[in-house]
RNA sequence: GGGCCGUUGGCGCAGCUGGUAGCGCACCUGCAUGACGCGCAGGGGGUCAGAGGUUCGAGUCCUCUACGGCCCA
């Protein structure tokens, strides 16, 4: 035990006395009935570490600890997601390059040094070394973070999304859901974002305000001639259009319904259709379809059966637009070839302006564009508007099995429970299968090859799987049996399906890849379904869902018991902390400055599914809580001679009255635990804590300096190690290191690993708390009464009246000694009165004030 | 437009099934007592966002409004 306790060097001596005994590992012997499981989120390694990890993984960890400490076997894995658009965009920044797979490997490649401004292209194999070779670093900073926050994981069970594991796992889970029917590949229209070029979930979009502008543009009535003027914010697609709609109860347009009209420029003849999703208080009541400007487009196109016109490209360009020819036939087929020359091979913002320019010189403009502002689709990580190509992907279907999605989300214990209606609004709001296919690079590939027939094209209807033994493969690398490389991409050979599968269909299985779905049943067996899913609730949609939607295809159950959401971290102006905004604080920084405890218990501070905003200023609260706790651990530990005492024959009433009040703080510190409610423990715990140190402790102190053989004395020093282990004990959750330092002063073994609190404590005759709170306030008087006279509390109080109500005095009567001794009173006058509120009434008449100097060399 | 969460002393938050407001930080005034000055004691400070309703009684239940944040259209 050191002279001065100091938290300085607690973190380094721990971590690897943890890591060297193997105090976190699991005991996979153990049953399904004592093991409890957590499913924990695998960070995006190649996202910026910022406190909102150390936040909710602090969370996680302390659930972890408790139920450890309950005696419960914790499988608490840990991943890093390393593959995905993400990594791929950090490494393209990092070193200057980016993919192109027409590019031929270069074995002796090296990255571009210094890193170009024009990225350089580079095979796809050059590429991918470089994104494992780049996550490979930045996943060593992630666990160094993770190490020193002291989250308890067992790192034997650690695995990244891209290993041969997981590879596996995800490649047979995905042949599985083929083979079901579950998974299928199928051309439609597809969100597409044009810098990325791939395709893009449901679950990926997000709206954000654009200025846009209303179009007002005229098209003609075949035959009439009449004028029918429509609004869009999308005139560049008129050469796509296929039909003008409106609301079939709608008046205005009730007689055009059925007749055909002409688009402006290119004089395509289109009809007019009816449809309920058309808004008659939208522009002018009746809007263009075309292929395909917005999701609605591709309902009404589906529903109503439209033909399709494809201008957009996959690069975001308009292409070819052969008028004149079979399906795209017009009036005017030369002056359509002519004006869309001129819009051919430009973006969709430039071909916007050349557009408006063409139809203002022909007199279709109704008046000028108005500019307004609109919600436009995103990919969330991208940088321009989505938009929607028809592309042949794979999908997972989820439509049909939506009832049954939403069932298991009722079965999932939430906490906090209001968190389940963000999921059954997104199960309901549905609009599609999960398209599962990305065209990207680093990621799962699909296994899965096709036959070239003679004339060298795929047969894409025909698929060709490799048996379930032979996974993980590449496609592109790997040869299907009966096949050799050299028919790779030749007429009569096979080729390989090109696409890898998104983030999420691996990310999704993280139960599945922990658990070792495949290769160690009886692990699985062990710890699936798991207890919890922690994750924070922006993810709910995509991780927690995508989650349900695999297990309970692949197992049918819930992939877990119950999901503990937590909130995001905001900076002080409560904006959520994020890379762009650039309030991003890298964690090393408050541990550095307020140690990992003081962090953990800023973290733990905040309940599930509450926001909280970064306050260093409750870490420095947390930071001297584990101080003090060392402090009066040391000062317990300098009473004791012997830790292995004996409870002594009978307890003092204020010993026993402290250790009553302890065993109800245990209890309910556990049942908060039980509801995941940490900060409500914490709080418990905390408070009785103080209590503990600045009333307790100063009441029996001259007890405990007594002589070993005094019966009172025993009884104090008993009390004061039985509430120090409880107290401990209660902390360990949350302070690990502290608490691990203190009790290695008096215990062999981890706290980590010891038993939590069971009451009662005290192990002696039934007393509560009632003395302890009357002693409590007693002090507080005679206090109070030396604070407003600026005199030391050591000063003697000549007199002290105590006025209560009758059983209250009697109580105080049991500790007349402890009260005295705490006082520094002289004479002490104990009187019941006719009072019921129960309030004490102190009356203190203090002694000569002392020389200090005099009173010093006294002692 | 629909929904969820929040609005309690300067700041951060507790207040479970309703009974005349608590905690921490900060602030002010003090205190060197055998663990802790990164300590200890004491003190000031809130008509619980607003309006209405239920009730003997409402931060606590109901309705509406405002503001903030988020989710879904």
């Amino acid at each position: 035990m050191p002279e001065r306790p100091s938290l300085d060097g607690l973190e380094a001596k721990w971590s690897s006395v943890w890591e060297e005994k193997g105090t976190y590992r699991f005991d996979r012997t153990r049953p399904r009935s004592e093991v409890f499981s957590i499913d924990t989120p695998p960070p995006t390694v190649s996202g910026s570490l910022h406190v909102g990890h150390v936040f909710s993984y602090t969370q996680t960890d302390i659930i972890a600890r408790y139920q450890r400490m309950r005696g419960k076997a914790v499988f608490y894995p840990i991943g890093w997601d390393d593959n995905g658009l993400a990594t791929e965009r950090r490494v393209q920044n990092f070193y200057g390059v980016r993919c192109d797979p027409a590019v031929p490997y270069d074995a002796h490649f090296r990255p571009p040094d210094p890193v170009p401004v024009e990225a350089v292209p580079i095979s796809r194999p050059n590429f991918i070394e470089l994104c494992y070779a780049l996550t490979a670093e930045d996943e060593k900073a992630f666990e160094s973070v993770h190490r020193r926050l002291a989250l308890s994981y067992d790192w034997r069970h650690h695995y990244t999304t891209i290993d041969d594991s997981s590879r596996k796992v995800s490649q047979v889970v995905f042949l599985r859901n083929l083979a079901r029917g579950e998974a299928y590949r199928h051309e439609a229209p597809t969100l597409w974002d044009v810098d990325f070029r791939t395709a893009v979930a449901q679950a990926e979009l997000e709206d954000r305000e654009r200025p846009g502008a209303y179009h007002r543009i005229r098209f003609r009535q075949v035959g009439t001639d009449e004028v029918v003027e429509i609004e869009t914010t999308r005139p560049e697609l008129i050469p796509a259009c296929v039909a003008l709609v409106a609301h079939p109860d709608d008046e205005r347009f009730r007689a055009l319904f059925g007749t055909d009209v002409l688009t402006p420029l290119f004089g395509v003849r289109v009809p007019v259709v009816a449809h309920h999703l058309a808004e008659p208080d939208k522009g002018t009541g009746i809007a263009m379809i075309c292929t395909f400007g917005d999701l609605t487009d591709v309902t009404w196109w589906r529903e109503l059966s439209l033909p399709t016109r494809t201008v957009l490209e996959r690069d975001g360009r308009l292409g070819e637009a052969p008028f004149g020819e079979p399906g795209w036939e017009s009036e005017d087929p030369e002056r359509a070839r002519r004006l869309y020359e001129e819009l051919k091979g430009r973006t969709v913002a430039r071909a916007q302006r050349r557009i408006v320019e063409q139809l203002r010189e022909s007199g279709d403009l109704v008046g000028e564009p108005k500019p307004i502002t609109h919600p436009v689709k995103f990919y969330e990580r991208g940088e321009r508007p989505l938009e929607i190509v028809s592309s042949r992907q794979w999908y997972l279907r989820t439509m049909p099995i939506r009832q049954q999605l939403l069932e298991r989300g009722r079965e999932l214990e939430w906490f906090p429970a209001f968190m389940q209606v963000r999921y059954e609004n997104w199960v309901e709001g549905l609009t599609g299968d999960w398209a599962l296919s990305r065209q990207r690079f680093f990621g799962v590939p699909f296994p899965v090859w096709y036959p070239v027939d003679d004339d060298g094209e795929p047969v894409e209807d025909h698929l060709i799987t490799p048996e379930e033994s032979r996974l993980p493969i590449d496609p592109s690398t790997d040869v299907p049996d009966g096949y050799s490389e050299s028919d790779r991409n030749k007429p009569g050979g096979f080729m390989a399906d090109p696409d890898v599968m998104d983030t999420w269909a691996t990310s999704s299985l993280s139960p599945h890849i922990a658990a070792r779905y495949l290769d160690d049943p009886d692990l699985f067996g062990r710890v699936f379904p798991m207890d919890m899913r922690p994750q924070a609730h922006d993810i709910i949609r995509t991780w927690l869902f995508d989650t349900v939607v695999r297990a309970d295809l692949e197992n049918h159950s819930l992939p877990w018991r119950r999901a503990a959401i937590s909130g995001w971290i905001l900076d002080p102006e409560r904006k959520k902390m994020s890379k762009s905004k650039g309030n991003v604080v890298v964690p090393t920084e408050p541990i550095d400055r307020h140690g990992t405890d003081g962090v953990r218990y800023w973290a733990a501070s905040a309940r599930l599914g509450v926001d909280s905003s970064y306050d260093e200023q409750q870490m420095k609260v947390g930071r001297r809580l584990a101080i003090k706790l060392l402090n009066v651990s040391r000062f317990v530990l300098l009473q004791i001679d012997d830790v292995g005492l004996e409870p002594p024959a009978e307890l003092r009433p204020a010993d026993a009255s402290m250790l009553a009040t302890l065993d109800e703080v245990a209890r309910e510190a556990t049942e908060s635990f039980e509801r995941l409610d940490y900060a409500r423990a914490l709080e418990q715990t905390e408070a009785f804590f103080w209590r503990f140190c600045d009333d307790y402790v100063e009441l029996v102190k001259s007890r405990a300096y007594g002589p070993a053989g005094d019966p009172g004395t025993a009884s104090a020093k008993w009390s004061l190690l039985t509430a120090l282990r409880t107290l401990l004990a209660l902390f360990a959750p949350i302070l690990p290191y502290a608490t691990e330092e203190a009790w290695s002063w008096f215990n062999e073994g981890s706290i980590h690993t010891s038993s939590w609190p069971e009451p009662p404590a005290r192990g002696q005759a039934a007393t509560d708390g009632a003395l302890l709170t009357a002693l409590s306030e007693a002090l507080a008087g005679i206090r109070k009464a030396k604070s407003e006279a600026h005199v030391s509390m050591r000063t003697p109080v000549k007199r002290c009246t105590i006025r209560g109500r009758r059983d209250v005095v009697a109580l105080l009567e049991t500790a007349r000694g402890d009260l005295v001794d705490a006082g520094v009173i002289t004479a002490l006058e104990l009187t019941a009165v006719n009072d019921e509120s129960g309030a004490l009434e102190v009356i203190v008449e203090l002694g000569e004030l002392p020389d200090p100097k005099g009173a010093r060399q006294n002692r």
